[in-house]
DNA sequence: CAGACGAGTGAACGTACGTTCACTGGAAGT
DNA sequence: ACTTCCAGTGAACGTACGTTCACTCGTCTG
């Protein structure tokens, strides 16, 4: 038996593509308040409106607010984690981690302006279920990080649980970064441009501390 | 002339006396609010039933929430610059840098957790004015530690403006810290021990970074 | 001692909030 | 064709909000 049965307008939608497009504009609605700087707790009211909608009409969608804010987490981190993935398939070699991963994260940011600055603001003042979700979310990715660390072999004389520390400071870093793209958009080269310098900082002589001899890489810089 | 004509009650106050002592049950009160997880602004009846006060009340001190919150950026960082002032006169040399200030810090964030809670929300999600403030208040931080670093001669072989970013990195790691030692208080001994290591990765790395030969210290570690 | 001052009161305003409930009307299922 | 389903409606609820205003009444001042 057909799904439909009488498919007759070819531009209609159906039934459940209206609400998933009801849907995505809640989402977006709500990431588009988030971004204002007033709130942090948006208002159902003000998101229906920006909608277009009766408040009502958002209990069929969402149970709460709060469960609304778990789904733009996991959608920001569905879309984050994918950039990554192609972050750390092309960065074999530790100069080319930095200049070729920066630029990337920072396109990131500029294309999802609005979940990365969802996501700064709920991870410090967010309901705590929400508030959870994002740290363990960034937890997750500090752990990836470093097995792609220990994997790489780059920091062969670390210890498992110092490849950890090292991973959490370079997501710390990068989640500072993020934060500061998000808030001054027009920044971005300044910004980049002292945070590459940093990261080398960090890298260069994070990957080094342990070993007598310099590690790969290490003493190489041209500028 | 004498200021009371009739100090008749030794333990009555004066009015001046009541009225700094209703400021300051705002400014606590207000603080108390913030560090309760629900709301990132706070609101001003609130604040006025935990005085015991009546919510008009409240404009006799502050002309408004956000002259409010400016007030408590201003008293979190007075006393948070007093203890700076104290670790950086301690602090001459580096391995005792790490060892002695992270403490200090550590013990500060505890002893006025709803200060650094109130600075960690409102920092990223509270109204513009104030955001700016607390930026504003971090950056002229990060300025007196990039001079106390150049003073110290620790990094003679950097320019000033490598200077000024290795303080941003370090003050941007010390603000990630104090944030989790705000989150969640009962891991502070495990969060100071693996800063320890994070800083001691950077720092050590990153004084020796432009040298060819090892920073003084830099190689020196024992467990 | 008498008047000015001013911290705190209490009522009232208009607005916005989250949530409930019975409902409508068109698409989906039979 | 007839029924079921369900996204969206609209009214209503109780509560909380920021802000205003005229006021009290103890303290300070001249």
């Amino acid at each position: 038996m057909p799904t439909e049965s009488r498919p007759r307008a070819p531009d209609a939608e159906s039934r459940a593509e209206r609400k998933e497009r009801t849907r995505r504009a809640i989402l977006d609605a709500a990431l588009a308040l988030a971004a204002d700087s007033n709130l942090a707790a948006i208002s159902l009211r003000q998101v229906a409106k920006q909608v277009g909608v009766v408040p009502t009409a958002f209990y069929r969608h969402f149970g709460s607010l709060e469960l609304l804010g778990l789904a733009l987490v996991d959608e920001s981190f569905r879309s984050l984690r994918l950039m990554l993935l192609d972050v750390w398939r092309h960065a074999p070699e530790y100069r080319d981690f930095i200049d070729g991963s920066l630029p990337i994260v920072a396109q990131h940011v500029r294309e999802n302006r609005t979940h990365y600055a969802f996501i700064a603001r709920e991870r410090v003042a967010g309901p705590p279920r929400v508030r959870e979700a994002i740290t363990h979310e960034i937890e997750l990715i500090t752990r990836e990080l470093s097995t792609d660390i220990a994997r790489s072999g780059a920091a062969e004389h670390y210890s498992s649980t110092d490849i950890a520390l090292l991973a959490d400071l370079i997501v710390s870093f990068v989640v500072t970064m993020a934060e500061r793209l998000v808030e001054d958009p027009d920044s971005e080269a300044r910004i980049l441009a002292q945070a590459r310098t940093q990261l080398r900082m960090l890298l260069v002589g994070a990957l080094s501390w342990r070993s007598r001899e310099p590690a790969a890489g290490a003493e190489a810089r041209d500028d």
